[in-house]
DNA sequence: GTCATTTATCATGC
DNA sequence: GCATGATAAATGAC
C-alpha cells in the first residue's frame, strides 16, 4: 500500500524553508490561567479571549491555538486511559 | 485538584522508555524503505504498532522525531541508512 | 472547528 | 554528555 502523498503540505525532501514563529514555552502563571479558563468551558469565545490575551501578554490567536491543541490534548488523554485499563 | 492529579498523570506518562531492540529495528526498516515518504498511513501505522509492541501514538512519535532528526543532519545516519538498505536488498533478493 | 504535521523543548536513559 | 521518547507551540490541510 502507497501512500498517495497528498495530506502532507509538502515532499519530505523540501526546498522552501518557510518562516516560523518560534516556539516559545508559555510561563506557569499563562499556563495556570489558561487551564483555569479551560476548565469552566473547553470552547472559549470572543470576549474572554481577548481579556486572557490581554491579560497574558499573548496574541488572541495564540490563545485560540493554545484552545486548540488543549482539547486536542484531552483527546488524546481520554484515549491513552481508555486504551491503559481495556488493554487495547 | 483534579489539575494536580492530571499533571501527575502526564508526568508519569512522560517517564521515557526506550523501545526494545525489535521494534526499533522494523520502525527503521520502514522509515529507510519508504525515505522518499517517510509518512506511514494510519493503517500502517497500527501494523507499525502491533508488530512492535506499542502504540499509534508513539509509531507517529517515532516517525516525527525521526523525519525531523534525520533531516536535519542526514550525514550523521548515513551509516544506519546503508544497514537498512542492504538489509531490504537481502530480503527482496529471497 | 478537527487533526496530522513541524519544530523546539523537556525529561529521562545510559 | 548526547541519544531518545514525549510533550508543548505553531502551521496548514480540509
Amino acid at each position: 500500500v502507497f501512500p498517495t502523498n497528498t495530506h502532507p503540505a509538502s515532499c519530505f525532501f523540501e526546498g522552501a524553508p518557510r518562516t516560523r514563529k518560534k516556539r516559545c514555552p508559555y510561563s506557569k502563571f499563562q499556563i495556570r490561567e489558561l487551564e483555569r479558563e479551560f476548565f469552566f468551558n473547553v470552547y472559549i469565545n470572543k470576549e474572554k479571549r481577548l481579556q486572557l490575551s490581554r491579560m497574558l501578554n499573548l496574541t488572541d490567536r495564540q490563545v485560540k491555538i493554545w484552545f486548540q491543541n488543549r482539547r486536542m490534548k484531552e483527546k488524546k488523554l481520554s484515549r491513552d486511559r481508555l486504551q491503559y485499563f481495556s488493554g487495547n | 485538584a483534579v489539575m494536580i492529579l492530571r499533571s501527575r498523570f502526564l508526568d508519569a506518562r512522560r517517564k521515557r522508555r526506550n523501545f526494545n531492540k525489535q521494534a526499533t529495528e522494523i520502525l527503521n526498516e520502514y522509515f529507510y524503505s519508504h525515505l522518499s515518504n517517510p509518512y506511514p498511513s494510519e493503517e500502517a501505522k497500527e501494523e507499525l504498532a502491533k508488530k512492535c509492541g506499542i502504540t499509534v501514538s508513539q509509531v507517529s512519535n517515532w516517525f516525527g522525531n525521526k523525519r525531523i532528526r534525520y533531516k536535519k543532519n542526514i550525514g550523521k545516519f548515513q551509516e544506519e541508512a546503508n544497514i537498512y538498505a542492504a538489509k531490504t536488498a537481502v530480503t527482496a533478493t529471497n
